[in-house]
DNA sequence: CCGGTTGTTTACCAACCGGTCAACTATTAA
DNA sequence: TTAATAGTTGACCGGTTGGTAAACAACCGG
């Protein structure tokens, strides 16, 4: 047969990008299969339904992230709170390159299904939960290790600051992206590093 | 004629209601017809456009959150930075109470809207952020009071703290939303009030 | 009593939705 | 050589989408 290489591949790119840059009820599986030069029939063989490959979409994202920016930014030879700094930066460049490149802020691709399917479709729910939960995990980590080196009082709860961290970053993407101007993550992003949540 | 009192009012309140709990693209015409017991053809003689209806929900959905949060949180014999704090408590009340009512956590009508059509539907996308900027203005004036109080530092850059705490308010919402649980707002929402960005 | 205005109703539209199905083709293992 | 398997294709499904048009009913000012 013909490489067939990658149709699975190719279905699984094309709906993360117009997911991503639309929503998931403006994406309809037939764009998707228009995008990624497949037949709907295909589509079907590879995926059960559009919910199944939102799944995959989501799985495939944390992926990405975690190589392409969160390994990328914790990096051992920087101070734990500059990493946070470094995650700041990384991604409000990468905000600016999507700017750039599509015309759009597109935000958080699990902020913006989140907000969109969260009271709809308990299953994707439920992966975003999880997502959150381990990019929560990772800077958790981080503000561990900012406690041992003394940048971080004791007295702080870590999970918890990462928690709020998290969803300041979260914010502050959605507010980007309404205004359109990645320039706001430069404006906003520096007060992330100074949210501190106390042991109860 | 029959009452036909408000034929007008009750669409924009279904819709408003079922655009809410679930998401734009997912409540059609014909559905927020039926819940306000109206036919298509009055719609579309009140309505030109789904589109014209949302941008009346968002003006009649900022006018509701003025009059019974804003106002009602910022009253002028409660220190100014305890008046954030009477925010972020009414605002988690709301919540809790829409998530005993619906069974989920709704998050915010704009932060919800803006994710889903930021990219998709322009003046929509605009009429949101005149929103944002309305109610960042209600927080810059606080913050400013606050300084004069002392309870803020000269440095501060009000403006810019306003829309970093309502950046951290509609991440927690989110992250609330996803996670289906209004007590993450009480465990968070405090650190809003630490929020600080300097003057350049 | 009339005519215009406002509002209501019904029937209708083309386009699209997620998903199914059976026929077909190519590959591989026995 | 054959049979099973994996992948592809196009036609098709019922239901729904936002929106339209025309007939009709009730009100009100002149």
């Amino acid at each position: 047969m013909q490489p067939t290489v990658d149709t699975q591949q190719r279905i699984l790119d094309s709906a993360r990008a117009l997911i991503f840059s639309r929503s998931y009820a403006d994406v309809g599986v037939a764009a998707i299969c228009e995008h990624a030069c497949v037949k709907k029939g295909s589509f079907y063989h590879f995926y059960p339904s559009k919910q199944a490959l939102t799944l995959a979409i989501l799985d495939a994202q944390y992926i990405d992230i975690k190589e392409k920016l969160i390994d990328k930014a914790f990096v051992a030879d920087v101070p734990p709170l500059a990493r946070l700094e470094r995650f700041s930066e990384m991604a409000y460049q990468f905000q600016k390159g999507i700017s750039a490149d599509t015309g759009y802020v597109l935000g958080c691709p699990f902020g913006n299904l989140s907000t969109e399917l969260a009271t709809q479709d308990e299953p994707i729910r439920e992966r975003i939960q999880q997502t959150f939960s381990k990019i929560q995990q990772s800077f958790a980590s981080v503000l561990e290790m900012a406690q041992q080196h003394g940048e971080v009082a004791q007295e702080v709860n870590t999970l918890v600051t990462a928690q709020a961290m998290l969803a300041y970053f979260e914010g502050v993407l959605l507010m980007a992206k309404n205004k359109n101007d990645p320039e706001l993550m430069r404006q906003l992003l520096p007060a992330m590093m100074q949210v501190r949540i106390k042991k109860a």
